[in-house]
DNA sequence: GTGATGTCCGAACAGTGTTCGGGTTTCGTG
DNA sequence: CACGAAACCCGAACACTGTTCGGACATCAC
């Protein structure tokens, strides 16, 4: 579940398997770091620290703390991503607004359990950050909605003034904001989140025009969800 | 438009003017510093040169840096309320669902202008913080958006099975979604940000069963804002 | 074997939040 | 007015941060 450590080359030095495992385990520390305490907890002498290396090693490995965040980015990217992706490919025989719910309720469950992540990924914690110009951190946004879009795409236009782009920002606005919201604690006087959750992809589903998910939709998807 | 600055008494000792204008310098700093940079770039050291003083002179008016955060944050939430409640009592002659897009729009002006106001208060940024516990932060996160709720209770049940606060619910994260995501350059891709804007929230509106606001508000409000 | 490369470390510089002790100025009150 | 209390300000210090530098050691390719 690192994501981004390749695959062990079938001939391997034991210089290179110390650097592979040693890698391995730096992106955990910060990722452990990252969850509890959010971005501005991770340090470079703590990984350094918790890693067992002094705080000058490090940078054999990373140019500085942004290339750890960078790292970090990366792989929350395909973390989101596959969640997505695993959901709406669960449901693979449901019409596509279905599917396009299910991967949406995988976004937030994604989320919740994520919260330090999900905020790294679409909001700027990070003082001077800035993404590696040419860099993979694009990409990533786009692919990581591309299930939602290509089943919300599969629906084709709903209504005759709004393209498929249009609709699936609607969509993607509305469970967005849902999800930053509970995230960050915004709607914690709410009794069910998941309810207001639910009901407002439902309603944005409905604005654009698009037939109504099963009601059983939910469940069926978090029976799903406690098994995997 | 310090917001929390106490009206100055009508006798006033050296002692005293001096200390209210130090705040307001203090405070104008932080929030400088805020502006450019994030709330990571937001220092104790650095506000005591900006205003000359020593950094252990701070300590004299803030327990801690935590203590400058809640200022700026209250003063940031009395900033968006006070947006968004002059934007709508500008349309009170228009209907309710008029009025709510108004706040809305005006939600989003003030987001765009202060992007990291917008995120200190609506997403975790700070490692450690926590609001004081009794404390005004939470009162003022329920003002911030009264007046676009008020402008949607007039409007009643729309719809027998959508109770107000659902509704209220739904709208908010959709236009919460939509700005959150373009404050943090999330669509930066899109021609027209405004246009996407408005049509999320025209969609939440409609996915709620709302009137359909007048097409020329948008208009309207630009011309109001540009001249206030 | 040998030179190049990769790895690791200690020390250092500049920056941060915060505390402490002491000196100075202002204020309320006797 | 005088005096004590309170407020204010500061320099130094402690522990922490990111990052750089110089040197020591291990590993690798040839």
């Amino acid at each position: 579940m690192t994501g981004t450590t390749p695959a062990p080359a079938a001939t391997e030095g034991r210089r290179a398997r110390q650097r592979r495992e040693l890698l391995a385990a730096i992106e955990a520390e910060a990722r452990r770091q990252l969850d509890d305490g959010g971005a501005g907890n991770v340090s470079m002498r703590a990984i350094a620290r918790g890693v067992g290396l002094g705080p000058a090693s490090l940078y054999t490995y990373f140019d500085s703390l942004d290339d750890i965040f960078t790292l970090l980015l990366l792989s929350s990217y395909e973390s989101l991503a596959t969640a997505t992706a695993t959901a709406v490919e669960a449901f693979a025989n449901d019409p596509p607004a279905d599917r396009a719910l299910a991967g949406i309720l995988a976004h937030r469950r994604w989320a919740l359990a994520h919260r330090n992540e999900f905020n790294l990924l679409f909001t700027d914690v990070l003082p001077g950050y800035a993404a590696p110009p040419g860099g993979p951190t694009v990409d990533a946004q786009v692919q990581v909605f591309q299930p939602i879009v290509d089943a919300l795409t599969e629906l084709g236009p709903t209504e005759p003034d709004l393209t498929v782009e249009q609709a699936s920002i609607v969509v993607w606005c509305a469970f967005h904001g849902a999800v930053a919201l509970e995230v960050n604690h915004h709607l914690d006087w709410l009794d069910d989140p998941a309810a207001a959750h639910e009901t407002t992809v439902r309603r944005a589903l409905a604005g654009i025009g698009a037939p109504a998910p099963a009601k059983t939709l939910r469940k069926r998807f978090d029976r799903w969800a406690a098994k995997s």
